[in-house]
RNA sequence: GCUGGCGUAGCUCAGCAGGUAGAGCAGCUGAUUUGUAAUCAGCAGGUCGCGGGUUCGAUUCCUGUCGCCAGCUCCA
């Protein structure tokens, strides 16, 4: 007689063993339709499941995010049952969810073509549409090696071999597929709504290059149709905003074969990147940090001493000049070190902030470029500061109010934090981790903010809070970073003397705000869709002539702009108005002032936004007193 | 780094079952002097990523290599 207690804390008795659907069924018919799963005492069942003895329930529909994952776990296997029968000589392998949707691997003779993609994608509609039901069953381990082997499924036939002993086998059936799986899977194959076949890909057979290589079918699959159309529109939206296209069509910055990962700046991404920088420059003075600026290549000895040799020799450019290891700095810390180490530090001196718009370069993966947001030379707005025990809680909970004004300004508010525990591979005794982490935990609980623990992800030298910032079409990107160091400093020997007269080691936080540069304003770039905000625009407005009779007036009015410090440029070419117009409202300039004889006569300048929005003729001066306004409140 | 795809004019792309390439835009020249998202005409422009092979002949086929794109893995 088992009592079952809901997630709101009340209960229900039954008289026998019942199931997730049945429990369903006695709360509501709306939830037994729409119930996905249950989750009894925090593990993961089938609506089939029977519960014999007193649990804990809840039951999953598709507004829980493990809901969704259901979905997409049997929409894999949907696609597995319709390539089966349509490819009956297809042997299906594995088929995992991932962000958005999911991937089945299959072994085939010949290529999945895109007539295939739509015969497949046909027939698992079909499948779903007949709601067929889907059910789990336990078999031994010898039925289900021979009955796959019987099938020709080899690779399923394996996979059973690999269990571990004492492993239940559970298998799915749903209409004449048989599939193995852990399960659980949505009850029918009609909760099925809203699938799309996406790309095919070449995976070899468990991601080891000595066996086979599969096909890999990528699906994505939501709630609903909506959510897919979204999802869909999102993703047609992301490519339009791309930085790569943008930074070309805006003429920022190129790449070239030659300097793979690194950045060529033109004129126009430079004066941006300017922009950023300069408003960064303004926060280190308004918040007591030295600006300084620290060699590009260092002696092997000091990677060795920091621990970044060991860990990172392969994703570092080296040089070797006159019998000596370099290397060409991945990281500003070890050279802020060596000018914290110049002169003796008093506690009087802490903390000290250092900062430093720093050149890194490191030898990224080549499949892990990505224009602007992966790139191998990149420049971090770094800084560490030094300080005592005591100060850790101030300096940190500064970094965070920083960070939070720092990005409201560039025009994000949904930020969401992270902290970081060690890693596996790190620096430093465990008793100094278990100060770290403490230390920042402490900083974050004070604050009153909300994070989320992310158990093994910090750098191997200290724990760390990450700040994700999300763009205008809801993509997240971690950005910010603090980290909390208690080793570096002793392993560089850094130290200070304390009150008492003692020698003492710094304790170190390593923060970036932006990250890098790069990758920040190629964020810019997709959050705008190329349209930056006035403060941020390469060309803040052009003065174009009517006809050649304007052409000095256009010249003497971008002298009085650039006095004024405008950034301003003309066009005075042989073109009709119309023409130059659009020329320079795709090009997004956000201010387009024509001239023409009525404009020279009464000493004016007509205005139009690049929204096409036309603000009528004005003095210079009003123009620019409204653009110097509008720059300062960043709006515009 | 792994898997798949791709690399043709400044840009976007077409073409070639092997016979050394074509469009639109941009550029140049000329005409036009124009009032808020494309004026007209003419001209010029390419060792078809790079190396090797097969072939009478390779941009096309094979192979290696570099780069790019997508996914995976990784990210101090």
């Amino acid at each position: 007689m088992p009592v079952i207690t809901l997630p709101d804390g009340s209960r229900r008795e039954f008289d026998q063993p019942v199931t997730v659907h049945e429990v369903a069924s006695a709360i509501g018919p709306g939830l037994a339709k729409a119930a996905l799963a249950g989750r009894i005492d925090g593990r993961l069942v089938d609506t089939s499941h029977r519960i014999e003895s007193d649990a804990g329930l809840a039951i999953i529909t598709d507004k829980d995010e493990a809901g969704l994952e259901i979905i997409r776990h049997s929409t894999a296997h949907l696609l597995a049952m319709a390539v089966k029968q349509l490819f009956p000589s297809a042997q299906v392998t594995i088929g995992p969810t991932i962000e958005n949707g999911f991937y089945y691997d299959f072994s085939f003779q010949r290529p999945f073509t895109p007539e295939d993609f739509e015969a497949i994608e046909a027939r698992m509609e079909e499948i779903a549409k007949a709601d067929l039901p889907v059910s789990r069953e336990v078999w031994e381990r010898d039925v289900a090696i021979d009955f796959f082997k019987g099938q020709g499924e080899a690779y399923k036939a394996e996979i059973i071999g690999d269990l571990p002993q004492g492993e239940t086998i559970s298998v799915y059936r749903q209409g004449d597929f048989i599939d193995l799986c852990r399960g659980p899977h949505a009850p029918s194959t009609g909760k099925l709504l809203a699938f799309k076949l996406m790309k095919v890909a070449g995976a070899y057979w468990r991601g080891k290059s000595e066996n086979e290589m599969l096909q890999r079918i990528y699906g994505t699959a939501w709630r609903n149709k909506k959510e897919l159309t979204a999802y869909l529109t999102r993703l047609e939206e992301a490519e339009k905003r791309d930085h790569r296209k943008l930074g070309k069509q805006l003429d920022l910055f190129h790449f070239q074969d030659e300097a793979p990962g690194m950045v060529f700046w033109h004129h126009k991404g430079y004066s941006l990147y300017r922009a950023v920088e300069n408003y960064m420059r303004g926060k280190l003075v308004e918040y007591g940090y030295e600006e300084v600026h620290t060699p590009q290549v260092l002696d092997r000895t000091l990677w060795e001493k920091s621990g970044h040799w060991e860990k990172f020799a392969d994703d570092m450019f080296t040089t070797h000049v006159e019998n000596r290891d370099y290397a060409i700095k991945p990281m500003n810390c070890p050279g802020h070190i060596q000018l914290f180490n110049q002169g003796l530090k008093s506690y009087r001196d802490l903390p000290q902030r250092i900062a430093e718009f720093g050149v890194v370069h490191r030898n990224e993966p080549s499949g892990t470029l990505h224009g602007l947001m992966r790139a191998r030379r990149f420049v971090q707005d770094d800084a560490h500061v030094f300080c005592t025990e005591n100060q850790i809680e101030d300096e940190v909970g500064i970094l965070i109010d920083i960070v939070f004004e720092v990005y409201k300004d560039f025009g994000f508010d949904a930020i969401a934090l992270a902290f970081s525990t060690r890693p596996e591979k790190r620096v430093g005794e465990d008793a100094l981790w278990d100060k770290a982490e403490a230390a920042l935990e402490a900083c974050l609980q004070h604050k009153g903010l909300e994070y989320k623990l992310q158990p093994g992800e910090g750098a191997f030298y200290g724990p760390k809070i990450e700040f994700t910032l999300h763009d205008s079409i809801g993509r997240a990107w971690q950005c910010g970073t603090i980290q909390l160091d208690f080793s570096m400093p002793g392993r560089l020997g850094a130290h200070y003397i304390a009150e008492d007269n003692s020698k003492q080691i710094p304790v170190m936080i390593h923060r970036a705000i932006l990250g890098s540069l790069e990758r920040f304003i190629g964020i810019l770039i997709e959050h705008y869709a190329g349209d930056l905000p006035l403060w941020l625009a390469p060309v803040q407005a052009m003065v174009m002539n009517i006809t050649d009779r304007q052409a000095s007036y256009a010249k003497e009015l971008i002298n009085v702009l650039r006095r004024q410090g405008v950034r301003v440029e003309m066009d005075l070419r042989n073109e009709k108005i119309g023409y130059k117009i659009r020329e320079h409202t795709l090009a997004k300039v956000p201010y387009l002032l024509v001239v023409g004889d009525r404009e020279m006569e009464g000493g004016l300048v007509s205005v139009r936004t690049r929204h096409g929005k036309d603000l009528g003729d004005m003095l210079p001066e009003a123009f620019i007193e409204d653009l110097r306004h509008k720059v300062e409140a960043r709006v515009g």
